[in-house]
DNA sequence: GTCTATAATTAGATAGAC
DNA sequence: GTCTATCTAATTATAGAC
């Protein structure tokens, strides 16, 4: 691990590049087709290679899936500490509403993230158990740990923690997980930015804006 | 098809009952792990027939989809229609409010039909097209549609409908579409009527409660 | 590190007996 | 109407050249 040398520097470039197409291939078509639904085939041709360097770069299809997911996970992970960052010292009400609308816009640039989630966690399985051990239940805990303070200084209204967060991750991606039905049925684009804010302050609207009194 | 004679009604039951288990098979596995994911061997077997019987009574795996999808949104529209019944005359809200609670109801007991819309809506696709313009438009100008007017008489927040509708359909289901995750990540069981109960109440809190004078 | 060729398995669908 | 046997195609993974 230690060696980066200048040799290495040189070669590795296009190889590094190469694993990352191959990831964001994969992250794509497992988050659209499912798992088995995916085929090595596809994901290399989108990446541009050919089938049998997956199964160099990543043992098995499965590891190339938990690979991806990773970077995904490391995405959202990433985008929700940059915005708590500059927030130290600011209320909870408002820290909430941020991070809410964070976690909008986030769903709507990588609607992979519920799409795996809605595929795998419908079924106890071996990545399910991945899923939720390994990235889920951090977030989980987190957001029921605020809903839990915000219910208590009466800023939600009185509904069970587990609830709310179901309510949440709900509310907040299935317009960006569908937005191919949206697109179809309402004649509208999820993708375009007045519509991802418009969402946003829906969910927001919904949840703290049962308070005529508290709006700002 | 006037032929329902006494010889056939002896011979037919039997066939009809393998049919519908067949269907009922096909709708668990085809919702639990995707339609690529599910194998019409896996679907049988768990129907206690052979393979390729299920060539027999669908010519192919897709017509058995749809088959099998068909006699979930009728479930579906037989329970709205019922619950719209015995309310001629009642006010809008009430029977927005009792509308909500019966579609939170439906996605508990029947967790197939929004783990099958977001499996094959993720996509642009002949399945997804053949979804929404058989079954989904029908259920989305109605829901829209009451939600307009709902929002015109200050009953819910100012919101475009499009965005109440996601808002709708992926607060009510999600806990129940991921409910082995729920089990695992917030030890609660969705399928606890009192679960149910309460998620209809949050739901509906949480679009009709922002005014409180208009709590009953 | 990336390719071509191919092995091993499994899928959906068909043929034909009963 | 349901079964057994089997065909064809497609899948993941491996072997080995470059």
């Amino acid at each position: 691990m230690a060696q980066s040398t200048a040799q290495e520097r040189n070669l590795r470039p296009s190889a590094d590049a190469t694993r990352e197409r191959i990831l964001a291939a994969a992250l794509d078509l497992f988050s659209e087709r499912s798992f088995e639904g995916a085929t090595t085939r596809e994901i290399a041709a989108r990446a541009g290679v050919t089938q049998p360097l997956l199964n160099y770069h990543f043992k098995t299809k499965d590891e190339l899936w938990r690979a991806a997911v990773d970077g995904l996970f490391d995405e959202l992970d990433a985008a929700l500490t940059a915005r708590q960052e500059g927030l130290r010292g600011v209320d909870d009400l408002t820290v909430a509403r941020l991070l809410i609308r964070e976690f909008v816009h986030f769903s709507a640039t990588h609607p992979q993230l519920h799409r795996i989630i809605t595929q795998e966690c419908k079924n106890d399985s071996p990545r399910m158990d991945w899923l939720v051990e390994r990235h889920i239940r951090r977030n989980y805990d987190a957001v029921t740990a605020i809903f839990e303070r915000l219910v208590a200084a009466g800023h939600v209204p009185n509904i069970p923690a587990p609830h709310l967060y179901y309510i949440l991750t709900g509310a907040g991606p299935t317009m960006f997980v569908l937005a191919p039905e949206c697109r179809r049925l309402a004649g509208i684009d999820p993708e375009a930015p007045e519509v991802v804010d418009a969402h946003a302050d829906a969910v927001i609207e919904l949840i703290f804006g049962h308070r005529a009194e508290e709006r700002t």
